[in-house]
DNA sequence: GCCGTTTTCGGCCCGACTGTTTTCAGTCG
């Protein structure tokens, strides 16, 4: 069995789970955790490297154990210290360790003094008061657990970024009416631009704390208020999202705003470097030998580290330290970059707005084209296109074309991949076509094989264009279907198509390592809305955030090309 | 387990908070 990289990734984290359960040295917990990060955000299949002779340890964090032990997995499928600790360890461990205010030691202590071997006996134990009793735990860690186990079958749940951000905007706002507040910024993971946030993290300067405390604490939104200091806060909005403030003094904006972006594995390695330079780099500066020395600004920070400054989405560690120092950090593709979108509806199939109001919205985002594809027949629901419509639609887009200057329509359809890999509609018709995107919208139960190989057979048809939504998960809600998307981004690279990055809140369907893995191969990457009405092409920016998680430069993505460059691309997938 | 312009051994980011405890371990971000 070929295990990917999620696979390995997924297998030193557990390790490190169970290595974190039998009190082993912290730093090789952490060793194992750095590694599955790496893996899991590298823009190649680890196997794909192994065949070719690539050396495992010169990836950062990877020393020749663990590049011995990632060979064994991807060999075998196994690894016998996996194997091992398992055995050793009650799968109930690792469960708990899962619950708030449970670390290695009490897990510990609930297992061997009371016998805890599933979540049931540990609610009976609470029930039994048997908890409190226990040294280092008390009535307040008792109710702690009890809240968090009635919640357990409801799983934490993650905002959408989108989401997160109809909330977020309005209280930063609603901050910046605070008088003497002078900066006010969102940190954490929803500054990085991730898919999902599970909480929100908000910077402020002041000169005084109190009164940004107060008001904070005095949105409308806030249903309760968890905890408030005195330069910190942290609320629960009546959307269940929780909020934690923290107030600084300006001097220390940069520094606070390192600290609080993270990712806490990027700020680990950056406060390593400082400290090799005799640095000490905290929320509150930098400093040498308790002296500061900078933290007004990020780049003060990463400057005393002698490094250029790091945009936020590539704050993962997962090799921008080591780009920066080379002076080989990418310049990330912007918004203002994009120069079209290639995948919309309109209310001819299940859209909502016309073809023209479609036209005069992308012409008011300053686009020069735009692209119509519309479902093919099988998707019956969404009124599908047949020949005849997909033919009398080209004729409604040259109408168009001729008559309107300021954009260009581009003639396209989202065209069905059948179960067998054929495409909807005959070579013929598609053949009219400026553009064809495909994508799957049935049979996502098929096998890891058996999916691929379908979509290959489409990606082998003559007008295949952009492989739209490339795995179909549905964020929170659906899982991808079984695809090996190495395969299919080699293949689209033999074949000269291009993948698309749906850049629907929901679906944000290339992930930021198949991204890279793209770049790496050196497929474009077509980030489009999927637009079913007009306001959703503002969508495209969750797009661009997901492409610079995935290190996209401008370069690398097909719709930053003028109309006159974009052209010949898509004409040589139309052979 | 990783790593090296003080090092191939002996370090490993740093601070805050919480709950439980009488001075701090454990947890968290």
């Amino acid at each position: 069995m070929l295990a990917h990289n999620p696979d390995i990734a997924q297998r030193l984290d557990d390790i490190a789970d169970l290595l974190e359960l039998e009190d082993a040295n912290p730093f090789r917990v952490r060793a194992y955790r750095n590694a599955a990060r790496v893996i899991r955000g590298l823009g190649a299949e680890v196997a794909v490297m192994l065949k070719r002779g690539d050396d495992l340890s010169e990836l950062p964090g990877i020393g020749k154990d663990l590049a011995d032990k990632i060979q064994t997995i991807v060999r075998t499928g196994h690894l016998p210290l996996l194997d091992q600790l398992r055995k050793a360890t009650p799968a109930i461990a690792a469960e708990l360790l899962k619950l708030p205010g449970l670390g290695p030691k009490r897990v510990k202590t609930l297992y061997h003094e009371l016998d805890v071997h599933t979540l049931e006996q540990l609610h009976r134990a609470l029930l039994d008061g048997r908890i409190r009793a226990l040294p280092g735990f008390g009535s307040i860690t008792e109710e702690r657990l009890r809240q968090a186990l009635e919640t357990h079958a409801a799983a934490p749940s993650r905002l959408k970024l989108a989401l997160a951000e109809s909330y977020v905007e309005p209280l930063l706002a609603w901050l910046r009416d605070t008088p003497h507040a002078e900066t006010v910024a969102a940190a954490g993971s929803y500054r990085r631009c991730q898919e999902t946030v599970g909480d929100i993290d908000i910077l402020v300067t002041a000169p005084r704390a109190a009164p940004v405390v107060k008001r904070f604490t005095e949105y409308e939104e806030v249903e309760k208020i968890a905890a408030r200091g005195n330069t910190r806060a942290t609320v629960v909005l009546k959307s269940g999202l929780q909020v934690d403030l923290r107030v600084v003094p300006p001097r220390s904006y940069g520094s606070a705003l390192h600290y609080f972006t993270g990712s806490k594995a990027h700020n680990i390695a950056i406060r390593r470097l400082g400290q090799r330079r005799g640095l000490k780099i905290n929320e509150y500066g930098v400093f040498r030998k308790g002296r500061r020395v900078g933290g007004k600004t990020e780049a003060e920070v990463y400057r005393a580290v002698g490094l250029p400054y790091i945009p936020p989405e590539l704050r993962e560690n997962r090799g921008e330290i080591e780009a920066a120092a080379a002076g080989q950090l990418p310049t990330l593709v912007k918004l203002a970059d994009l120069r079209g979108d290639l995948h919309v509806h309109t209310v001819a199939t299940d859209g909502h707005n016309t073809l023209t109001e479609m036209a005069r919205a992308a012409h008011e985002r300053g686009f020069e084209y735009l692209a119509i594809t519309e479902h093919s027949k099988r998707i019956a629901m969404a009124h599908g296109f047949d020949s005849r419509h997909l033919l009398k639609q080209i004729e409604e887009i040259d109408r168009f074309n001729a008559t309107s200057p300021r954009i260009t329509i581009l003639k396209g359809i989202e065209v069905d991949i059948l179960e067998d890999g054929k495409l909807d509609l005959p070579d013929a018709t598609l053949g009219h076509l400026d553009l064809v995107v495909a994508s799957v919208h049935s049979h996502f139960h098929f096998s890891r094989d058996k999916q691929t190989g379908r979509i290959l057979r489409a990606m082998e048809r003559p007008h295949f264009t952009v492989f739209a939504h490339p795995t179909g998960r549905l964020i929170g809600e659906r899982e991808p279907y079984d695809v090996d998307m190495p395969r299919i981004i080699g293949a689209a690279k033999d074949r000269g198509c291009f993948i698309e990055l749906n850049a629907h809140p929901e679906r944000l369907d290339l992930i930021d390592a198949h991204c890279r893995m793209a770049k790496e191969v050196g497929v474009l990457v077509s980030i489009a809305t999927d637009a079913h009405r007009t306001e959703e092409l503002g969508n495209l920016r969750f797009g661009v955030f997901q492409a610079r998680r995935g290190w996209l430069e401008k370069a690398d993505v097909l719709n930053t090309r003028s109309l006159a460059a974009l052209r010949p691309l898509l004409a040589r997938t139309m052979r």
